[in-house]
DNA sequence: TTGAAAGCGCTAACAC
DNA sequence: GTGTTAGCGCTTTCAA
C-alpha cells in the first residue's frame, strides 16, 4: 500500500500541490474554504507528512545526536531522559548511540549521525576520540561535550570538576581521621578517561597535603558495576587483612560491591571502613544502604548542555559555552560514624 | 559552509554524479581506477552521504520507533539499551519517545514517527491508546506490543504473564502462612494499565483459593517510585498497627520504599512482614536489601520483540508473533525467614 | 564502463 | 488567493 502524498490530496481536493502544502502552514494565504476542504481530504486519507522529504527540501531535521561511551550506565539514562525532555520542548528529537569505549565505533556513529543531518551534537567521549570531534568540527555543526573533557580543550562543555571530587573525598577522609586510603577505579582500559584521572589527581594531592600516603599501589582497577566492585574487593581482601580504612569508589555501583564484599569479610562499613561513592544514585539514600557519595548534578549538567546547544542551533551564536559544575559531598552512614564508638 | 555533495565530488573527479554514487556501492560496475579516484576525492573533501536524500529516494530509513509510557522507569532503560544493541546489529537505528501516560501525547509522537518514515514500531502503551494503534495499522507498518497488552488483542506481542505474577505471589504468601495480604499498586490514574489489573486478578483469585481474604480495600495506590512507596506506606501505618503480614508491590522501587518506611515504624521485614517486589532489579540482590522479587526477563522480551520485528520488516512475513513469558520468583531475605524464629 | 534524465515528496520563488 | 516551476541530494532506469 503506497503512502498518501500531497499529490493525492491535491488531486482529490482539486487544487495544486502548493495549495495543499500551504494549507498545512498556519498563517499562509489560502482562503478559509479551501484550507478546510484540503484539511478534510487529508484527514479522510489519514495523511501524514513525509518529514524525510520535508527535511531534504528545508534543510532542517530538528535532530540532535547524543553519543556516549556506555549507554548502560545509569547516569547516561538520566542524561538521555533529561535531554529528550528538554529537547522535545523545543521540538527537537534526539538520536542516541553508544561507542562501548571503542574509538572506531565512535567514528562510525558520528558519521551515521552526520549523514542523518543532525543539527547538533552532545558528546561524552574519551580522549582518544579526536577523530569524531574533527569530523564534527569540519561539518561545522555546534556541539557540546558533557561530563568530562580532555585536559586542554577549547570547545564548548558542561562538566563536573573531577579534581574537586578527589579533593572533597580526601578532605572528608582526613577529617574522619583515616590513616590509609584506596581508590577503586574503573577498569584499566577506561582509566585514561579524564574524569577518572582528574579524580585521582585531586585525591592524591589533597591526601598528601594532609600527610596521608597515597600512590599508584593504592589504586585498584575494578570497573563500573556492582559485580566488578565485588570482584576487586574480594581480590584485595584475599591478600590478607584490609590495610585501608578509607575507600573512594569511582561510582556508587562499585561502592555497593565493596560494601557487600567487605561486610562478608566481617568489616563493618562506617566503623572499620569509611566508604565514599561518586554519583549519589537515589539508591544510596536508602536507609539500608546509606552510602556517603559525591553528588554530581547530571540533571543540571544535561539541561544546561541541551539548552545552550539549542540556542546555538537556532540563533546565530557560536557554541562557546563552558561551565564546570561543583560536586557536593552527601554524608551518610558509610562515613558519618567512622572512628566513633568502636 | 555548504555541505559537500555528490555533485562536488563529480566535478572535481571529472565524472558524473552517477559514477560517484555507484562508486560507493560495493559490487557495482565502475572500473577500479575510477572508483579509487572518486573515493580519494570524497575522502579529501570529507564527504558524508546525506541519508535524508538517500532515504527519500530509496524509500527506506532503517529506523524503528520505540514508544513507551514513561522513559524514566528503569525497565525502559533496560529495554531501550537492549533494543538499540540488537537493532544496530541489523543496521537499524531506534527513535525513542515517551508519552507520560498521556494518550494525546501518544498520538502526537506516533504521527511524528510515521512522518519520519520509521519502518516498524515497538510499543508499550496503555489501553486508552487505540488511536495510536489505528494510525500504525492504517500505515501498514509492522509493530509489536511489549510488556503488556489490552485484554483482547490480535496483533503481535511479547509480554509477561501478569496474572501469573499475582498467582506466584499469592502462592508464596500462602506457603509462608500469611494471614492478610495487601497490594501496593501504581497510582490511581495508571492503574488501568493491564499489567497491573492482571496482577491483581491473579493475586486475588489465587489468595481466595488459599482461603486468604483480599478485596479492593487491600489495594493501595502508591506509584512507581521509592518515594511514592514511602508515602503510601506512611499513610497506611499512620492509621494504626499494620494489619498486613504480606505485601506485594507493583515494582521493586515501591518495595524499597515500603521496606524503609516499615522499618522506621519498627516492623522487621522478613519477620513481621513478608515483602515481595516485581521486576527483580539488580539492587534487590544486594545483601543489604535482599528483596524477594518476581523477575521479568526484560532482556529476553526485548530481544525477541526487536528481532521478530526486524524479520518482519526485512522479510515478506506478516508480523504475527505472539509470546507470553513466564515470570519467576526469586526468594530472598524479605520473605525467606518469615514466620521462623520470632 | 560510463552518463543523461527522471523522480522520491515536499516547499518556496515567482508569476498570474 | 492560487498555480507553475524548480530543486533539495540521491539512486536507478535506460541509452550510449
Amino acid at each position: 500500500m503506497k503512502n498518501v502524498t500531497i499529490k493525492d490530496i491535491a488531486n482529490i481536493a482539486g487544487v495544486s500541490e502548493t495549495t495543499v502544502s500551504l494549507s498545512f502552514q498556519p498563517n499562509s494565504r489560502i482562503s478559509k474554504a479551501t484550507r478546510e476542504r484540503v484539511l478534510k481530504v487529508a484527514h479522510d486519507l489519514r495523511y501524514v507528512r513525509n518529514s524525510v522529504a520535508q527535511n531534504l527540501r528545508g534543510g532542517r531535521t530538528k535532530t540532535i545526536g547524543f553519543i556516549v561511551n556506555d549507554i548502560n550506565n545509569y547516569i547516561y539514562h538520566i542524561m538521555s531522559t533529561v535531554a529528550a525532555q528538554i529537547g522535545n520542548q523545543f521540538g527537537f528529537q534526539l538520536l542516541y548511540a553508544d561507542t562501548q569505549w571503542d574509538p572506531s565505533k565512535a567514528i562510525e556513529v558520528t558519521k551515521t549521525m552526520l549523514a542523518k543531518q543532525v543539527e547538533g551534537f552532545m558528546l561524552s567521549l574519551n580522549e582518544k576520540e579526536d577523530v569524531s570531534l574533527d569530523l564534527i568540527r569540519h561539518a561545522n555543526i555546534p556541539y557540546v561535550v558533557i561530563d568530562t573533557i580532555p585536559k586542554p580543550f577549547d570547545g564548548a562543555y558542561v562538566v563536573n570538576d573531577g579534581v574537586e571530587i578527589g579533593k572533597i573525598a580526601a578532605t572528608h577522609f582526613a577529617e574522619l581521621g583515616c590513616k590509609r586510603v584506596a581508590f577503586f577505579n574503573a577498569s584499566k582500559e577506561m582509566s585514561l578517561f579524564s574524569a577518572f584521572t582528574q579524580q585521582i589527581e585531586g585525591l592524591e594531592s589533597s591526601l598528601h597535603s594532609f600527610g596521608i600516603p597515597f600512590s599508584d599501589e593504592d589504586i585498584f582497577y575494578a570497573g563500573l558495576t556492582v559485580e566488578e566492585g565485588n570482584r576487586a574487593c574480594t581480590k584485595l581482601l584475599e591478600r590478607g587483612a584490609c590495610p585501608y580504612d578509607g575507600i573512594l569508589c569511582v561510582n556508587d555501583y562499585v561502592a555497593y560491591g565493596v560494601m557487600q564484599t567487605a561486610e562478608k569479610h566481617g568489616i563493618k562499613i562506617g566503623r572499620d571502613l569509611a566508604l565514599i561513592g561518586i554519583d549519589n544514585l537515589e539508591f544510596s539514600a536508602l536507609d539500608r544502604i546509606s552510602l556517603s557519595s559525591i553528588a554530581i548534578d547530571y540533571h543540571k549538567m544535561t539541561t544546561l548542555a541541551v539548552s545552550k546547544l539549542i540556542d546555538s542551533i537556532e540563533g546565530p551564536k557560536e557554541m562557546t559555552y563552558q561551565k564546570t559544575l561543583a560536586p557536593k559531598l552527601i554524608i551518610r552512614e558509610s562515613t558519618r560514624t567512622f572512628g566513633k564508638g568502636k
